[in-house]
DNA sequence: GTCGATCTTCTAAACAACTAGAAGATTCTA
DNA sequence: TAGAATCTTCTAGTTGTTTAGAAGATCGAC
């Protein structure tokens, strides 16, 4: 089983996939400019061959245009995060979502409107939890 | 770039360090039996491979008892969960440790004594930045 | 119609992860 | 000491990701 079959984008993939849910759809050229914007520079070609596997991996739609491609995404943003933070809340805290918390409280910052959001929706399911 | 350059480690790799983090150091015979009655099935020299692997990324030492390599980890599993956990916050999360609590509000069990515990958590935050 | 620009497909090289066989070294046992 | 068991190192095949060149198709300009 190679680590690629968890059926996670790669990290090239997800470069290209946050171009297309910035802005889609793009072809082939604008997406090479934007992933260069991004300190990632490749060749014409190689951004087509990525493209093309992450067609195959139905994770992009694509249509003609005159002679040229547009990509854009099939899947959603929130759909690949939550799978992927899924995958690591699985794999590496064998799926506890509180020791992922506890984890983000040590090492990340949080400012004080976020903190109080988020204390807004502990306080809502401890609520719905004692219905 | 690969993206095996991240320095994470990779899906066997993990297992392996948490065979090692419950209890070592270990031989490899009894690592891959802990594998297998995790349902992975690996060959003698597949283990080895993988052991000497990790012992050049130096995720793991090892010392020589009578003929046979004891191995252990040489990274702690808070260090490589926070590492991979940042990981994932930076590169699909943009970095908002926030966002990613959101994320897990949504698509996972927290009981009541854990939403509890951390609502604790968030109150003394909040005061603390009120300082 | 031809030339050049641009786009695609085809092909393939480099590298890492995973897997495991073959062969050599060491130790244990009879 | 001979043979079996066990352990290691060396080697190598498969797959997936990343990278890009070569060659063919298409379109616009002159």
């Amino acid at each position: 089983m190679n680590r690629g079959a968890s059926g996670q984008p790669t990290e090239l993939e997800l470069r290209i996939l946050k171009v297309l849910w910035a802005e889609s759809p793009l072809p082939v050229r604008e997406i090479r400019n934007r992933l260069a914007e991004n300190g990632r520079h490749l060749a014409h070609t190689s951004v087509i061959t990525t493209l093309n596997t992450m067609f195959e991996k139905k994770f992009l739609g694509r249509k003609k245009q005159a002679n040229a491609f547009l990509f854009f995404p099939k899947v959603t943003r929130d759909a690949v995060s939550q799978r992927m933070l899924g995958d690591v809340v699985e794999r590496v805290f064998d799926g506890s979502a509180a020791s992922v918390m506890l984890s983000l409280f040590d090492c990340s910052e949080i400012d004080a409107e976020e903190a109080r959001e988020l204390r807004r929706l502990f306080n809502r399911k401890i609520k719905e939890q004692q219905e």
